[in-house]
RNA sequence: GCCGCUUUAGCUCAGCUGGUAGAGCAACGCAUUCGUAAUGCGUAGGUCACGUGUUCGAGUCACGUAAGCGGCACCA
């Protein structure tokens, strides 16, 4: 047993000579085989991942008695999970990240040994590092995947490994499969950025590790580079834009998740929405409009309460009946559905509905706009024959197209989203019928020619769904849209038509909502345009600015013009306003460009003698003057068309 | 929900180790009447998130609650 003591005094000079298969070679002797290669022949991730070692290390040295959980390399950095006896405060990050470069400095080498899994257990043990243990145990047991899978670290170990590879850094030596720098001052240039709770292998039953965050580069022009598009993401972050624009309010009042719509932020949603129904008007839907709260009955009815109960809020008893606050609008439709007969010749039926919604989301999950308690959805279900499942499908998916082609968002990827099929308690229990939807979303998929990515264990509880992915500007991953191929509704409503052979059959319904949610649409959106809309979705198009006090009348005048005129916005008019501020003009632009109103109408004594505004764009700057009927024509093309004109 | 942090005027934020609050912007008033990103002067505005406690005394300390933030879990 004399390599215990070696592993039980593991300080600077100790070798594990004792109890490793094979000593770990001492510095010098790395220094002489291992001659340092020029920095760029490691790729980032290496370095990355080195620096989370060395990290660890840093830590073990400052706190003994931390215990380390998984630390990967991320898409910019790396981070670390680790066990405290007593929790990091934002303060220790500077400390740690000292120790970090004073070990830079001191160019530790990685020292690499290959130790069999029983060793590498029995050495962690008298480590103290449980959670190692608890890895190597797994990874002795069940393979390697499974630990890349639960952890979502792939470092720790390669594919169908028997023995385990150390490295140690330090005083620090992980369980890895490399590879590593060879030497601590190639680690590149980091900064440590934040501290969080994360659950030890990803299971809210297990405990809570603490989570350093990092950035890491290879250069510190790289690291200042993120550093500083971070902060310039910061900027557009939609909570920052939506308080400074008066978008929208979230008040301790009314509850959490629960966002109060002002005026300037319902311009928006009222634009968005005359979107969705003009064009579901040219794709043959028809409207409906449907209650907030529903028996309890129709929810056991459509899946609801067996599958999705837990984000639904608890009933509230109307003559001794439970009514539930609705979650989805599709077993509405369904009944509107129901309530006719219908024939193979009236199909496809297309059912919309800008819809009220309220899921519970746990308090920790919900953010600004993007994850809200009540919601409104662009919501419609199409019931439609099994032939024509496939094309409805299709012209779904171009309406998407649409959509994003005129919002310009081509920052997004599509998911296809199955079901779990080895854990199907979740889901509908009918293989047959996942099988089937699933075949047609894909044939659709394949069709539209656009790409996708499949991912297990998404799917909602009545069939697969082809999810539109976008990043907020803080990095959170959002389903912006949704649609879905359902196998289920017409079971469970016995939803069907009469075919040519007199034959009742059941429909396939598809469930879509391009636009998403007014909420998280919109959030994307203002983080999308930093908050600089398009003179169509502008909650204010035009001010009026007087020069002088002498000129409110013909600014009075210019807005009324405005405010009449034949644009076609959701209001019937163009969106104008007046700034009689006791403010000089200079001020009133100032504040307008910061507002991002997209017109600035200066008037002073030579546009009212001539009936004209002196025009300047928030993006253009001075337009020079024009007639007010040439301004209104501008706007109106924009508002048509929905897209700004150029200088 | 969990871990950690935060909460002071409408907004952004100061306020050291306890001695009952301050700035800038915004608002309002007065003066100025100005030609494309901030005119000057003045006035008003705060139960220091809420509650309980410790203390002679709490914005400051402790505990609880709420809301927000960073993550994790969840995510139709």
């Amino acid at each position: 047993m004399r390599g215990q003591r070696g592993f039980n005094s593991l300080n600077r000079n100790c070798c594990f000579a004792g109890f490793l298969a094979r000593p770990f070679r001492e510095p010098f002797k790395l220094k002489k085989t291992n001659p340092v290669m020029s920095q760029d022949a490691f790729p980032v991730e290496t370095r990355r991942h080195s620096a989370a070692h060395l990290m660890a290390a840093a830590i073990k040295d400052l706190y003994p008695t931390a215990k380390f959980g998984v630390g990967p390399a991320t898409e910019t950095g790396f981070f670390y999970d680790i066990a405290l006896d007593e929790p990091l405060t934002p303060e220790d990050l500077p400390k740690i990240e000292k120790r970090m470069k004073e070990l830079r400095k001191k160019k530790k080498y990685f020292q690499r040994e290959e130790v069999s899994a029983d060793e590498a257990i029995e050495y962690m043990k008298k480590e103290g590092q449980d959670f190692k243990v608890e890895l190597l145990e797994l990874l002795r047991d069940k393979g390697s995947t499974a630990i890349a899978k639960e952890t979502g670290d792939e470092s720790v170990v390669g594919e169908g490994e028997t023995t385990i590879s150390f490295y140690r850094t330090g005083d620090f030596v992980d369980l890895c499969r490399g590879p590593h720098v060879d030497h601590s001052g190639q680690v590149g240039h980091f900064k440590l950025r934040s501290i969080a709770g994360a659950y030890w292998r990803g299971d809210a039953k297990n405990a809570q590790l603490q989570r350093i965050h990092a950035l890491a580069f290879e250069t510190k022009e790289e690291l200042d580079a993120e550093l500083l598009r971070l902060e310039e993401q910061a900027k557009r972050d939609h909570r920052k834009i939506g308080k400074e624009l008066n978008l929208y309010t979230l008040v301790e009042e009314v509850g959490s998740g629960l966002p109060l719509w002002l005026p300037n932020g319902n311009v928006i949603r009222d634009e968005l929405e005359r979107l969705g129904k003009t064009e579901e008007h040219k794709g043959g839907y028809k409207r409906v409009t449907t209650p907030q709260i529903t028996k309890g009955d129709l929810y056991h009815r459509s899946g609801h309460l067996p599958y999705y109960a837990e984000d639904m809020y608890a009933p509230m008893k109307i003559d001794e009946t439970d009514y539930y606050l609705k979650p989805m609008n599709c077993p509405h439709h369904h009944m509107i559905y129901a309530h006719d007969q219908w024939s193979y010749r009236d199909l496809p039926v297309r059912l919309a509905e800008y819809g009220n919604c309220y899921r519970y989301e746990a308090s920790g999950g919900l953010s600004g706009l993007m994850r809200v308690r009540g919601f409104c959805m662009n919501d419609a279900h199409i019931y439609c024959r099994e032939d024509q499942a496939k094309d409805e499908f299709l012209s779904v998916m171009h309406l998407h197209a649409k959509y994003y082609r005129m919002f310009g968002i081509d920052n997004f990827w599509m998911r296809l989203s199955l079901p779990d099929m080895e854990n199907l308690d979740k889901y509908v229990d009918d293989a047959a019928g996942w099988k089937r939807a699933l075949d047609i979303l894909k044939e659709a998929m394949d069709e539209s020619g656009y790409p996708y990515k499949e991912v297990e264990g998404e799917a909602a509880f009545y069939g697969p769904k082809v999810d539109f992915m976008v990043k907020s500007v803080v990095g959170t991953e959002y389903a912006i849209s949704t649609n879905q191929l359902d196998f289920v509704a017409t079971k469970n409503f016995n939803l069907g038509y009469t075919d040519a052979d007199g034959e009742k059959k059941p429909v396939y319904v598809i469930h879509r909502a391009p636009l998403g949610t007014h909420e998280r649409f919109i959030a994307f959106l203002i983080e999308h345009y930093a908050g600089k809309f398009p003179t169509w979705l502008s909650p204010v198009q035009a001010v009026v600015i007087p020069i002088a006090d002498r000129h409110e009348d013909y600014a009075a005048e210019v807005k009324k013009k405005l405010l009449f005129s034949d644009v076609d916005t959701v209001h019937g008019g163009i969106r104008a306003e007046t700034d009689f501020a006791s403010e000089r003009m200079q001020k009133k632009i100032r504040n307008a460009q910061t507002k991002q109103i997209p017109y600035m109408l200066v008037v002073g004594d030579a546009e009212a003698e001539n009936g004209e505004v002196a025009v300047r764009h928030r993006d253009h700057g001075d337009l020079g003057t024009m007639t007010i009927d040439a301004l209104i024509e501008r706007i109106a093309k924009e508002q048509r068309t929905r897209t700004d004109e150029g200088a």
